[in-house]
DNA sequence: GATGAATGAGTTTTCATTCAT
DNA sequence: TATGAATGAAAACTCATTCAT
């Protein structure tokens, strides 16, 4: 039941935060999503600062989930699966509120603390994540040798800045091209003499 | 003198984002700032929207200057070092709290049309800058036959998300893994056979 | 609880109306005058409109259930009680203030739609009234046959005119004068041949 | 030059007050029909209540001139006259506008002597005049004998409670009933018998 | 006379938080 | 747990007025 309360409470976050931003994000805003009453976020949270640190953490802890639930075994389709995954959430609804979330989020960092600390652990799983997958592919021979926290880094940032952008410009995103080049000049670049992209 | 003024509030506007973040960005706090009073704010702007709205739109301004004012006249040293502005400023202090400015109004684009315009504009130079490059590139046979846009979308994409996560993650930035990472699998890359990197 | 809150809200805007006047009447100098919070209006309000116009509907309420207070039932002392009422109050020292609060709304009504309609509805209830009577009067025999909407119009004109000009003028307002000639130019000359007025 | 500036100030003043209501007049919003500066609102006058009070006179001055221009000669005609000039305008345009301005600054009048004094002046002209034309009627054998001053005060009460109507409840006023009554039940009954109303 | 810039006090409204039940 | 009522501080914005030119 209190768990049930918390999560329901995490749930109206997410819808509020998507609607009006982080800025405009009030815990009036975030009652209006949620069933029972204002009171009672502040039952559960100490302050409107302690609920968006444990939303962090919450909305973290589902990317990981999803980075980690990779279907594919070939380490160059993993590596195209995740970028999809990042830049357009497998064309997911859910994932454009989810990237806009994050975007706000992104953005207090350098002013909060404990939302810094979250994100920078979260970025060391990533990139370890993807690190592993050129490891990988290094060892099967399916790669030639890069230097896999080099990749890792350049390869998170296109990702996520194409999603970034995504969220911004709308419309306007050059996600495609983006996509694209992330395909053909990072990835198939990263293939060794004589083996082709599958899929 | 009034243009003066203006551009009094414009750095007022400036530091208070950069000490407070857009979140809790309030006239009081640009007033703070500024050596004259708060009512002035609204008697040259009529509202809070308006005076960010003409604050980004001088943001973008002097970003466009800066990088049109490259010292480098070959096309892969140009890229290099528009990269590394975009992803540290050149090490510039004042660069730190430009991008701190710039990710969080950037945060505000899907809840802010004219925000959001504004930085579809940007973007559009900005890549158009990029695939520029690449095509003077490619007809001075320096660079082998990419599709430009292409190219432009995916190394936009890299620079500015370490440009974003320099900003988020701070120290624990892998800031120059992904420069290393943009000049050796983006430029380096892009080379026709037979050529190399100047500098 | 809640309804009493509101009762009270409604008592310190009728207090602050009378001191300072619709013009001057701010948020604040309804706060003075009540024991609670200024944030608790707005908490019970939406805003300093729909405040006003649910303190005018309960003005017009109280004012409708004084003038059904008749204790008279003869048609034509009905009349006259009813023009006492509305020029003087009875003397009632509330009512000086009441018509003063009732003065400064009026004014707003070709500014505000919600006043405006307000006041079309309860003028259609007083007149109706007038009418009424006069019909009455008629049937009993103790009228002459006049048309009761038109008089019912001109009746309550002349008693509004003078409660206006009590407001207004004070001191120097003719209101024995106003009432003198309601009396004789109106009432008495509405009986039928050979009635006389009682009382 | 200066009594002119005054004079579009005056025009100015009425246009604002007209558009906005009293409650809602700013010094800007009177600048704002005015072609000159604000400030120069300021060097004219040594306060908005100057202002003010200077623009009731002139708006009074109006009016008792538009009074004592009518054209009739048969003191009946003159009184039907002036009713409808008072609950009218004669149709004129301009009128309504007047009659609202009018309404707006008589409501003020219980906070600000200065106005009420103006009002109380013109209240007593306004009678006179009535008075006058009731007494020549009784000297020419034209109007039974009743007291002038109590019927002075009725007939201003009833037109001008027509007039607040017509203001207020705008198309839902029983202006038509209430000149009706004024005609059938005041003016037609003062007339000595044998007397018939002419026109 | 006339103006644009500037100001300080004050306005409505918002909001995180607390309290009584 | 849960809530409606309540609060104080602060938000954006307004406005009559003043000042320098």
């Amino acid at each position: 039941m209190a768990g049930d309360t918390r999560e329901q409470i995490m749930d109206a976050t997410f819808a509020a935060l998507c609607e009006r931003g982080y800025a405009d994000l009030t815990m009036q805003s975030i009652a209006d999503e949620f069933e029972k009453s204002k009171s009672l976020l502040h039952y559960h949270f100490d302050s409107k600062e302690d609920l968006l640190v444990s939303f962090l953490e919450h909305l973290l802890e589902e990317f990981v989930a999803d980075v980690e639930d990779c279907p594919e075994t070939d380490p160059a389709q993993r590596l195209l699966w995740m970028a999809e995954l990042v830049a357009t959430g497998h064309g997911d609804d859910w994932a454009e509120d989810f990237h806009t979330a994050m975007l706000e989020l992104r953005a207090q960092a350098p002013y909060n603390e404990a939302i810094r600390e979250q994100l920078v652990h979260n970025d060391a799983v990533i990139r370890e994540e993807i690190a592993d997958i050129v490891r990988e592919g290094i060892e099967a021979g399916q790669f030639r040798e890069v230097d896999p926290e080099v990749f890792a880094a350049t390869f998170r940032s296109a990702i996520e800045g194409a999603q970034s952008h995504e969220v911004i410009l709308g419309e306007a995103a050059p996600t495609d091209d983006a996509l694209a080049g992330v395909e053909r000049l990072l990835v198939r670049d990263l293939l060794a003499e004589g083996v082709d992209l599958k899929g």
